[in-house]
DNA sequence: TGATTATTTAACTATATAGCTAATTAGTCA
DNA sequence: TGACTAATTAGCTATATAGTTAAATAATCA
């Protein structure tokens, strides 16, 4: 990142953009485990197959997901596993950040925590 | 994130948010040299002073960069380096399905790339 | 205190997008 | 071919936000 054309930070921040998406990362996520076609994820992450295929569009063009016709079915699974990496460190991120967070407030009134 | 509660999925999230936007990127780029306060940022970035202003506010609050008072002016600087490390793990990505894209192509029609 | 400068916040406009429903496309099978 | 099912796309609404200018805060200094 240190000699970056400038329109690099528009593709990287695209790709960061296909992840600042709740209901993408439960997509990712449940895709860790197995590949699901459209109906299934829909189904799982509670919305509508249209809004899930949006969805998948997306995260296809990013490559982060990969799909498969079968039959009348898509079927989708992770293309790139990196994806969880950056996923673990940010999460690693969040839980240093809330657990100092904790300890600061503790500092400002140890007896009621909250 | 293999296990994750599901409030954590809009947490990392939200986290991807803070990094989805060019302009933020810039910001953050521009800090690893060196800190700066918001009107040479405004500057360099070619925005408004409030504008930039705006999104330091963003980036402090996800504890990106941490900002310091001093006389009239507000410092900023980066707070956690291993934002860098996202960044690059991106950067690398995209390279490489650039040079997969670009393989493609060139399968497609050798002698004229585009 | 009053003037000056830097930053932040408020208020607004443009644009993007997550969700929906309904329409369309594509594949299977009688 | 026609009926059926799954997926995608179109069109819509509601919400978020990046940018702006202008007003409000905050710190310095005469």
């Amino acid at each position: 990142m240190e000699n970056l054309p400038p329109e690099a930070l528009t593709d990287i921040a695209a790709y960061f953009q296909a992840l600042s998406e709740p209901t993408r990362l439960q997509i990712l996520n449940l895709l860790r485990q197995q590949e699901r076609n459209v109906g299934e994820l829909a189904q799982l992450c509670g919305f509508t197959a249209a809004n899930i295929s949006r969805h998948l569009t997306l995260l296809t063009k990013h490559g982060l997901v990969a799909r498969e016709s079968r039959g009348t079915s898509a079927y989708y699974r992770i293309a790139d596993e990196s994806v969880y990496e950056l996923c673990d460190l940010v999460c690693g991120r969040i839980v240093r950040q809330m657990a100092q967070t904790a300890r600061r407030q503790q500092a400002f009134s140890p007896s009621a925590p909250e």
